[in-house]
Parts: structure tokens; C-alpha cells; sequence
RNA sequence: GGGCGCUUAGCUCAGUUGGUUAGAGCAUCUGCCUUACACGCAGAGGGUCGGGGGUUCGAGUCCCUCAGCGCCCACCA
């Protein structure tokens, strides 16, 4: 081991896990299954720190869970991504000159798989950088064969049991895209519009009825007016009075509906049932007739305007010119400015339009009520738990699932439509003539299911379904899934509600929600923000191992995480510090002996006992906050161990120790280092996989095997669990070494310089500083000791240097405020506890107020205090002195 | 309009079921190249935990309320 140099050892480790197959789940094990799937990510995208984050994520409790025993599978694989992916080799094409229909279904879909097969690999590549243990011999794709059969497989008994219809209705459409969207593709944003006041007069002439809209353009399509019942203002007038729709020259009646808002606007609301979802609900009930005015592509039609007058207008240039008409001939009554929020298209920002089309859907409510209860009665568990109230909030007001996508990348829906008796048939196989009247003219229907149609099967899809294989027998239910809250509708709750359905089990037990990156101000990264980072970079500069030690550390459950470079750049230093130690410590191992250490505990000094101790508690921990998926915590506890507990007190202690000539105890020493390094890689490991491996393959160890991601979690080990009372010693003596520190420095004492040491000590620990007086001498630099023992139990150490007596004077103002500190702290605590057993003989009065928890903390807290009492009488004298 | 979350050190955030003197990283200051590491070592300073009220022997933690910030959902034309 020379030096620590990331980008050599990087790819190298993850060739050789690869090459030996460590990533492959088997399906014939015995050992206990442990099953993740990927949220796929889009086959277009490359890595950005989301993934990165969500994958190390899914690494680290893979790796974690292979060491801890189970069969593990991670299984990879990328979405089709329909429109992401069309628009991207949409624009492919646009630069040869040429659009989609000029090549037609057929060799545009070419185009894109041949696309895939050569960019859609590149997101594949790269989680394989950041170090992911993904079984990629079962690396899917949704359009795969298998799961392009289980889409098919689901529609089909979808439509069977009447989940799945067809129907015109009013959608939301991309005029851009060209497609229908589902209701949560579309981004409302709040915009600064109008409010325009418009006359509609009657048509006897007799007046008119004034209207409001925000969309102008759309009353070419208006088919009537409708006011509220019980509305005083327009009680005289009758349902069905005519009125003249300015600019159509066409008649149009006044409807009464209490869908009306008396309070809102004029009380009377233009109806466009093409063009609004609620004037078609309107219009469905009051059997008004269905005027579109607009093209696909969210220019006005020829039915828009008298002789069509408006045609071919874009939608906001039209709305312009019919203000501006309406203002000439006096219809307008004013422009108010209005705040309202518009929907906007999720891929491309384009504003929606609401639009009539025939469309598929998912009956959802059916599908909804098993999928609630499911989180309700805990069968499925969100961490953080909070997410279930956002998942509830959602599925408790769940709408219809519009399904099918005017698009051509993706799974074609397999519905066939019969020219002659208009008959559907669906069928998983093409077939070949109508089922129900035989004719052989039948069309199969042109759009795609919607991406998530597909992913909504992922975790059963992916194991094989609909064939009943072994991988589906043994990984279904997945483990866990863990995956960012934005795509909690979108993919999550589908993926409840159709696992539930078809399998008859939920997809998952467990949800590990976790943060979305944004940059150092906690802000989304975004191309046009110019704000992002790549992970790809980060691993360049730094190392796989530090960006992954980020990722974790910055997993704290918080909606966003704030990512910064320094912070990688910290933990790069603590890659280099694992090296580093690692590098020492190896280098002092040579001739060891193995040996059981839990054999030797009752001759092991206190330094080996305190720190095995700590490794030992520390592998629980690290279990107990991983199984709760908080991963801060995680990184934060070993960092802590191994740096400060490892590094800065246990190594330096044990140079002592392998300063000495060789000896039993020597042994002991270094297989204490051996075990506690070992333990701390195989903790570090499942974060941190690769420099870990790096060092596990030097250590000196007879049991070593061929690989660190083969070496088994430490168990908690008994031996290990030293009395309290001697760790305490230890931690008495490490704060004796502390106060000297603290004192040299509060004197001025350079570091360079030894002292003397004055060490006042309770009677317990009279003989510390002679049963460590090699230990203090060298950590805190001391030559001597004059040890008095005291009778307070607070170590309190007076420095002497040279010849020089700092004597009490070297207790200084600051220990003075501390003291002062703790005494008031002590009378507080003292009346506290009075009171405090007031209120609890009170309750106890009161059999319904028994409170034995309560009562034994605050016992716990009066033998404390008793304990004190020398204390306090020693610090309140010293101060007294002190005052003269 | 409904819902969710946040407010703790200069910055970014931890603080599990209420329990000794509220923590970390970075930043700042002081002193050290002590032969694993200057990507280091040893110390120091810095917070009335957003305001107010309540429950409790005890509140950063529970309840109420006010203020500010952020997000999600939603057909008020």
C-alpha cells in the first residue's frame, strides 16, 4: 500500500466484484431473499446527482444486507420514457431536415430503437461508476419482450373486467407533444392573466347578459350561458331565452345549473363544453350541443368564428384579435387583471389545452380502495412516515387514469376497431378478424399506453410475470423501494394498486422515500439554471467512494438536500484517512499472531477493551439506523468511530504498546487493530465499497476471503460488553488527557513543550494516572505527575511548567463560569426533583397516575444529585477562595 | 381553496419514544510539519432552538396560537 489514488482502484474493484459474479442473486439459495428493484430511470438520461443519490442509496442497503446474509437482488433496468425519448430523436431528426412523419411509424420506431441500442446504454454505464451492485444479467427494459407481454396481459383482463374503457372525453392535450397527458402530468403555475367582461346580448334585443372569461378565444365554441337557480339577479329570466353569440352570429340559450357560483364574476358563465372540463359536465347534463374550435396543434379551426374567420390562428393570437373586435363593436365591458393557475405540460411546458378526444382509461377507484388500505393497516410502510398522508390525500381523491398517448414510442394499445359493426376487440395476440362480427377489416388502435402504464408493473414484470417463474416465486414481494416523492403518484401508488391487483400482494413492503438534490442554496438543478452538477465530474475530482459518503451523510429525510462540492471535498479527506490509518496499521501488523480475542479479555488492558467495546456497540447502531433507513445517522456514527474513536484516541494509545518490544500483550494489541479495522471496513463497505475492498485485500488475515463483499456484517458480541464502571475509567482518563490539553493551551504552552502535571483525583481513581501514566504522558505531553487525591470526583488537572508553579492560578475564568454553571444548574435540579416528588406521590394517590418510568427516572436523578453533594461544597469553596 | 413540510451556531443541517451542561461538518481564531495522514494533529470562540401562550417536576422535543419561508394538490369560469 503506497498511496491512495481513487481512479486507479475504482474501476478495478468493480471489474473484478463483476467478473466474480458477487452481484448475481440466486434464485435456488438458501439463504434468506432480499429483493430491490430500480426506480428505471429514463432510457435518455445520463446520471445527475438524483440518481446518484437514489442508487448509492440502494447500493449501501444491498451491500448491507449481503453482509448481514441475505440473497440479495438488486435489479436494474431503464424506462422507455415515451415522450422524453420520441422528443429526443424527434430532434435528432429535426437536424437532418427531416420530422417523423416524413419517415412514418414504421422506420421512425427503427430510428429509436436504434437509438437506444447505441445512447440508451449510457445511464447503465454510469451507475456502474458510482459503484452499484446491480445483478445486471437480469437488467430490464420496458419494452422487452416479457414486460411488453405483461402490459398486454394486464390491459387485456383490465378490459375484461370493465377497469379499462374508451370514451370522448374532455382531456388534457399537449398541443405541442400532440398527445392527451394524464391529470398529473400537468403543472399548474400560477399566471398574471385577465378577466374579461363581455355583453352577450338576447336575441330579442331586449339587453344583454354580461360574462366573464380568462380565455376569450374559447366563446366561438360557447353553446350556452349558464346562470345559478337560485340566483336573484336572473330569476325573471327563463331557461332557454336566446341570446347572440357575438362573432358566430349563431343563438344560443341561457341554461340554469347550481354548478353556477352566484358569488363569482357576473353570476353567469359562458359554457364551451369543448373546450372546459366543467362546461362539459354542464353540457353532458343540459344535452347542449359540442362545438370544437381548435386543431390538435392549438390553432382555431374553421368552426372558429362566422365563415371561420378566426382559422388558423394560433389559440392567444386568436384571443387577441377577438378582444380587440369585441372592444370595436362594444361588446367588451372591461379587462380585469386576473391571478389564475394555468396547467402547463410537464415535459415541455407548453400551456394545456383542455380538449375533447377519444381516449383510454383506468376505472381507478376499484384499483384505489385495496391500495389505502393496504398503507392503512400498515402492510405497506412509508419512511418517512409522513409521505402516507400525502399518498392518502391523493388516492382518497383519485380520478381516472387517462391511459393512452397519441405517440408512437411505446406500448401500442391492443385494441383492434372493426370498420363495419365498430365492434373492439381486445386481444393479447393481433388478431385476425373482429370477434364479433368476422370481419376482416379491422385497424389496430394507433396510440401507446402511457410510460407509466408499464413501470406501474415493474416490480412483478421485471421477475417474469405473467409466467409463473422462479425469480417471481422467490423476490415477489420486493424488500423495499427506494425512491424520491416526486414520482409518489406517479409510479408508487400505481405500482401499489397494480400489485395488489395482479398479484395479489403488494410490490413492497417497506417505501424508503428519499430527498431530492438541488444545489448549495437547497434549489432544484436545472440545464436553464445553469446550477447543475454532475456526479460524473464529482467522481472524477474526488473519488466514487467520497460522492457516495456525501450521498449518505446529506440523507437526513428532508424534502431537499442542499449539495455542495466542499462537502465531498471533506469526505475525500476521510477516504484519505481511512487509507492512511489503514496503511499504519497494517504496517504494524507484521508477525501477528491470530488469536480469539474473547478469549483474552480478562488480561486486556483498558484501551483494547474500551475500543473493542466500541466497535461492538458501534455494528448495532450502524444496524439499528440502517433498518430504519436513516443514513445521515449512519454515515455520521462511523465517521465519528473511526476517525476520532479509532484514529485519534485508539491508535494513538497503541503506539505505545507497538513501541515496546515484542510480547504477549504486543499480540494482543495487534489483533485488536486487526479487528477493529476489519470490522470498521466491512461498516465502512457498503458505503464506501471500493476503497474498503482496496484495504481489506492487504490486511494480514488467515481467514481472509477472495473478497471484503464476501465477509459477513460483525455481530454483537457479549465478550466484547465491558462492566460500565471500567469504561468509565477510560473515559476519565481521556478527560484528564483533555483538561491538561485544554490548560497548556489556556497557558500558552506550545505543544512542543512538556510539562509537569498537578492532578487533583477522587479517591476511586487514585491510581489512574499511575495505572496510565505512559498513556497521559504521551498524549497530553507531560513528564511528571504530583497526583493529590481529592474528594471530588471531577478530574481537575493544575499544570506545572519548568520550574515555574502555575499552581491554582492556572485555573482559569472560563473553568470558573463552568463551575458557577453547574452549581446553579445543581440547585435548579435539586428544587426540580423536590417538586418533582411532590407531583409523584400526588399521582400516586391516583391509581390512573402511576407513572413507575417516572418514578424510577427520577430516583435515578436523586442518587445522582446525592453523588454531587461533595462536589458542589468543593467548587462552591473554590470559588469562595478564589473571590479573595 | 385543501394538504404537507420547514424555522436550532456565520453557512448547511442532526437532534429517535420529553430527561444531566443542545451536537456535527464547513467556516473563523490560536498553537503545532509529534516519522499513517497538513486531505493532518491539539485546543478555542460562537446558539435565550422563529415570537407568544400552555401541559409537565422537567420542553428544541407534546398542545394551542401568531409570523415568515418552501412545496404539493385543486375545474371557481
Amino acid at each position: 500500500m503506497d498511496k491512495y489514488i481513487p481512479s486507479e482502484i475504482e474501476d478495478k474493484w468493480y471489474t473484478y466484484w463483476s467478473e466474480k459474479g458477487y452481484f448475481k442473486a440466486d434464485n435456488t439459495s438458501s439463504k434468506p431473499p432480499f429483493s430491490i428493484v430500480i426506480p428505471p430511470p429514463n432510457v435518455t438520461g445520463s446520471l445527475h446527482m438524483g440518481h446518484a443519490l437514489n442508487n448509492t442509496l440502494q447500493d449501501v442497503i444491498a451491500r448491507y444486507k449481503r453482509a448481514k446474509g441475505f440473497n440479495v437482488l438488486w435489479l436494474p433496468g431503464c424506462d422507455h420514457a415515451g415522450i422524453a425519448t420520441q422528443n429526443v430523436v424527434e430532434r435528432e431528426l429535426k437536424k437532418e431536415g427531416k420530422k417523423k412523419a416524413d419517415l412514418g411509424r414504421e422506420e421512425f420506431l427503427k430510428r429509436i430503437w436504434e437509438w437506444k441500442e447505441k445512447y440508451g446504454t449510457t445511464i447503465m454505464r454510469q451507475l456502474r461508476k458510482l459503484g452499484s451492485s446491480c445483478d445486471w444479467s437480469r437488467e430490464r427494459f420496458t419494452m422487452d419482450a416479457g414486460l411488453s407481454e405483461a402490459v398486454k396481459e394486464v390491459f387485456v383482463r383490465l378490459y375484461n373486467e370493465g377497469l379499462i374503457y374508451r370514451g370522448d372525453y374532455i382531456v388534457n392535450w399537449c398541443p405541442r407533444c400532440l398527445t392527451a397527458i394524464s391529470d398529473i402530468e400537468v403543472t399548474h403555475k400560477d399566471i398574471a392573466g385577465h378577466f374579461y367582461h363581455i355583453k352577450y346580448p338576447y336575441a330579442d334585443g331586449s339587453g344583454f347578459i354580461e360574462v366573464a372569461t380568462t380565455r376569450p378565444e374559447t366563446m366561438l365554441g360557447d353553446t350556452a350561458v349558464a346562470v345559478n337557480p337560485t340566483d336573484e339577479r336572473y330569476k325573471h329570466i327563463k331557461e332557454g331565452t336566446m341570446l347572440i353569440l357575438p362573432e358566430t352570429g349563431r343563438q344560443i340559450p341561457i341554461i340554469k345549473d347550481t354548478y353556477v357560483d352566484k358569488e363569482f364574476g357576473t353570476g353567469a358563465v359562458k359554457i364551451t363544453p369543448a373546450h372546459d372540463p366543467n362546461d362539459f359536465e354542464v353540457g353532458v347534463r343540459h344535452k347542449l350541443p359540442i362545438i370544437n374550435v381548435m386543431h390538435e396543434n392549438g390553432k382555431m379551426n374553421e368552426k372558429a368564428g362566422e365563415n371561420g374567420k378566426y382559422s388558423g390562428l394560433d389559440r392567444f393570437e386568436a384571443r387577441k384579435q377577438i378582444v380587440e373586435t369585441l372592444k370595436e363593436q362594444g361588446y367588451l365591458v372591461k379587462i380585469e387583471d386576473h391571478k389564475h393557475a394555468v396547467g402547463h405540460c410537464y415535459r415541455c411546458e407548453t400551456i394545456v389545452e383542455p380538449y375533447i378526444s377519444a381516449q383510454w382509461f383506468v376505472r381507478i377507484k376499484p384499483l384505489a380502495e385495496p391500495a389505502i388500505r393496504a398503507v392503512e393497516d400498515g402492510t405497506v410502510v412509508f419512511t418517512p412516515d409522513h409521505w402516507k398522508k400525502v399518498y392518502f390525500e391523493w388516492m382518497n381523491n383519485i380520478k381516472d387514469w387517462c391511459i393512452s398517448r397519441q405517440l408512437w414510442w411505446g406500448h401500442r394499445i391492443p385494441a383492434w376497431y372493426c370498420d363495419d359493426c365498430k365492434h373492439i376487440t381486445v386481444s393479447k395476440t393481433t388478431p385476425q378478424k373482429c370477434e364479433k362480427c368476422s370481419s376482416l377489416n379491422i385497424k389496430q388502435d394507433k396510440d401507446v399506453l402511457d410510460t407509466w402504464f408499464s413501470s406501474g408493473l415493474w416490480p412483478f414484470s421485471t421477475l417474469g410475470w405473467p409466467e409463473k417463474t422462479q425469480d417471481l416465486a422467490v423476490f415477489y414481494p420486493t424488500s423495499v423501494l427506494v425512491t424520491g416523492w416526486d414520482i409518489l403518484f406517479f409510479w408508487v401508488a400505481r405500482m401499489i394498486m397494480l400489485g395488489l391487483k395482479f398479484m395479489g400482494k403488494p410490490p413492497f413492503y417497506e417505501v424508503a422515500i428519499n430527498s431530492l438534490v438541488g444545489d448549495s442554496e437547497g434549489k432544484k438543478m436545472s440545464k436553464s439554471k445553469g446550477n447543475v452538477i454532475d456526479p460524473l465530474d464529482i467522481i472524477k475530482t474526488y473519488s466514487a467512494d467520497a460522492l457516495r459518503f456525501t450521498m449518505v451523510s446529506l440523507e437526513t429525510q428532508s424534502r431537499y438536500i442542499a449539495f455542495t462540492e466542499e462537502r465531498t471535498k471533506g469526505y475525500a479527506g476521510f477516504m484519505n484517512k481511512i487509507f492512511n490509518a489503514s496503511k499504519y496499521t497494517i504496517s504494524n501488523l507484521s508477525g501477528i499472531k491470530e488469536v480469539d480475542l474473547a478469549k483474552y479479555t480478562a488480561s486486556m488492558k483498558l484501551p483494547e477493551k474500551w475500543i473493542l467495546s466500541g466497535v461492538n456497540s458501534l455494528s448495532k447502531k450502524l444496524s439499528e439506523n440502517l433498518d430504519k433507513y436513516k443514513f445521515s445517522e449512519t454515515a455520521a456514527l462511523i465517521y465519528d468511530f473511526f476517525w476520532h474513536d479509532f484514529c485519534d484516541w485508539y491508535i494513538e494509545m497503541s503506539k505505545i504498546e507497538l513501541l515496546k518490544e515484542d510480547s504477549e500483550y504486543k499480540n494482543i494489541v495487534k489483533n485488536v487493530l486487526l479487528k477493529v479495522l476489519r470490522d470498521c471496513l466491512v461498516m465502512l463497505h457498503p458505503v464506501v465499497p471500493f476503497v474498503t475492498e482496496e484495504i481489506y485485500m492487504n490486511l494480514p488475515m488467515s481467514n481472509k476471503k477472495e473478497s471484503i463483499m464476501l465477509e459477513t456484517w460483525p455481530e454483537y458480541n457479549k465478550s466484547f460488553n465491558f462492566p460500565a464502571d471500567e469504561l468509565n475509567e477510560m473515559d476519565d482518563m481521556m478527560s484528564l488527557i483533555y483538561r491538561i490539553r485544554q490548560l497548556r493551551g489556556d497557558l500558552e504552552i506550545s505543544p512542543a513543550d512538556k510539562v509537569e502535571a498537578y492532578v487533583v483525583m477522587e479517591d476511586k481513581r487514585a491510581d489512574l494516572t499511575l495505572k496510565f501514566a505512559d498513556i497521559i504522558k504521551m498524549l497530553a505531553k507531560v513528564t511528571e505527575f504530583t497526583t493529590e487525591i481529592g474528594a471530588n470526583r471531577v478530574v481537575r488537572p493544575v499544570t506545572v511548567v519548568g520550574n515555574r508553579v502555575i499552581g491554582k492560578a492556572g485555573i482559569n475564568t472560563t473553568a470558573i463560569k463552568d463551575k458557577q454553571k453547574v452549581i446553579t444548574n445543581k440547585e435548579k435540579k435539586v428544587a426540580d426533583i423536590e417538586k418533582g416528588i411532590i407531583g409523584v406521590k400526588n399521582k400516586l394517590n391516583n391509581p390512573n397516575f402511576v407513572n413507575n418510568a417516572m418514578k424510577k427516572t427520577l430516583d435515578e436523578e436523586k442518587a445522582k444529585l446525592e453523588g454531587y453533594e461533595a462536589d458542589i461544597k468543593v467548587l462552591m469553596d473554590l470559588i469562595n477562595d478564589l473571590k479573595k
